[in-house]
DNA sequence: GTGGTCATCGTACTTAGTACGAAGAAGGTA
DNA sequence: TACCTTCTTCGTACTAAGTACGATGACCAC
């Protein structure tokens, strides 16, 4: 009867604050962060929810932890290279990221401790910048753009009820039938005209703005610097 | 003893599906999204919790109803006026909403059903690029762009734990404290040179990228359009 | 006053976070 | 072997939150 052996909880994987940490980043991943408990994460851990305490000292811990996981996901830049490249490249990786843990992005704004991987990412993006020519105020000025850049993106296409090209018909369809006809027809005609024509998605917007800031970026540089003026 | 006059719940304002979203919306400025719940709010109203229920189906209804309040406070562009001015005026009167409501930023990501307030706001700033010659591919990418900034930059705001000019010092301290010595060198240049020097606000920071975005814009427009060449 | 609608609320059930401390496993020491 | 310590895991139980269900009284028409 209170034979230890098997089936319940012995000889398995025991947890760890990693282990805790990764289960609760694949939990909100399938779920929504709404659908991240101790419990389900007990659930999907294979054990019981107060075992969870162990590791963590209470949810928020959890939060804050998963949050520097997705940052730690997030290519580095390397100091060395081209800057421009390297800021495209991190600003692409970074819309992957958040796009496969959307529940990322809500969670920024309530997190106000930065892990590890969360501060070295922007040492690198820093280092980068400062590599490249850009002065200690025209990096800060580059990087809150870019920054707010890719997370707004993210957080638009997150809250986007669709995904990905020729999606968005079924979704805004029911949305405009409540529309008294003529009450928002710029809004229609962008609807018709272009976001509802097949092959239209809403992703192919982001590399398009990124140019942008990155051509406006180039202008910053002091003397030589932009390459492509535009 | 069944007196039903005054005192407990009688001769007050009566409740109203306004009233409860108004009273949500002050519940969660004053103490964060995480102390908004239906007996804060009932409180707040000076009911009880169930007499909440008569006005919105369930919480999800609320939340999506104080993000509509809150898109409602911004400022709405005018299709006649200046493109360039209309649009600067928008993103800081969205940003200064969205720094009085910061818990909004984050709900945005989970709320896929925009209310009427949301979609008046996109069609006036759609109607007044497209008025200013924008063509309507080039305007998508406009509201994109500036939408993502603005939203981005908000987000920033709120996770930064300090607010306002010459805040920053005592929090950034005791992370600092915890570095081990050169591990994050770049971010220790930026902070002792740049953003813990007196004055220096993160604020300042959001009209510096708006403009480059303006620029960004202009180069858009068919023909003559951008003055301002940069 | 009888019936009906509107607005408010009391009760109670479910789920979530988590405090507290028990209990088993593993290893040391006498 | 007996006993003690430490590391993990978990059982129990308390509190708070969302909300289903139905009761209760106010107000009105007849």
């Amino acid at each position: 009867m209170s034979k230890p052996i098997s089936g319940g909880a012995r000889d398995r994987v025991p947890l760890s604050r990693e282990r805790v940490l990764r289960a609760a980043v694949e939990v909100a991943d399938a779920g929504g962060l709404g659908s991240l408990t101790i419990r389900s994460l007990a659930r999907e851990l294979d054990a019981k929810p107060m075992s969870v305490y162990y590791y963590v000292s209470n949810k928020e811990e959890i939060l804050d932890g998963i949050v520097d996981l997705v940052f730690g996901e997030i290519d580095l830049p390397s100091p060395g290279g081209d800057w421009r490249s390297e800021m495209r490249l991190r600003a692409i990786s970074a819309r992957r990221v958040l796009g496969r843990h959307p529940w990322a992005i809500g969670l920024l704004e309530s997190r106000a401790t930065p892990g590890p991987a969360t501060l070295r990412h922007h040492d690198q993006t820093i280092g980068t910048l400062r590599g490249a020519g850009f002065s200690v105020e025209m990096t800060a000025h580059a990087c809150a753009l870019l920054d707010s850049y890719v997370y707004g993106f993210a957080l638009q296409e997150a809250s986007l009820p669709f995904q990905g090209p020729d999606t968005a018909t079924e979704v805004t369809e029911p949305i405009m039938q409540g529309f008294s006809p003529g009450e928002y027809p710029h809004l229609v005609e962008m609807a018709t005209e272009h976001v509802l024509r097949p092959g239209y998605d809403f992703g192919d917007e982001f590399e398009f703005g990124l140019g942008a800031i990155l051509d406006a970026l180039a202008a910053w540089l002091p003397a030589d610097g932009g390459r492509r003026p535009s």
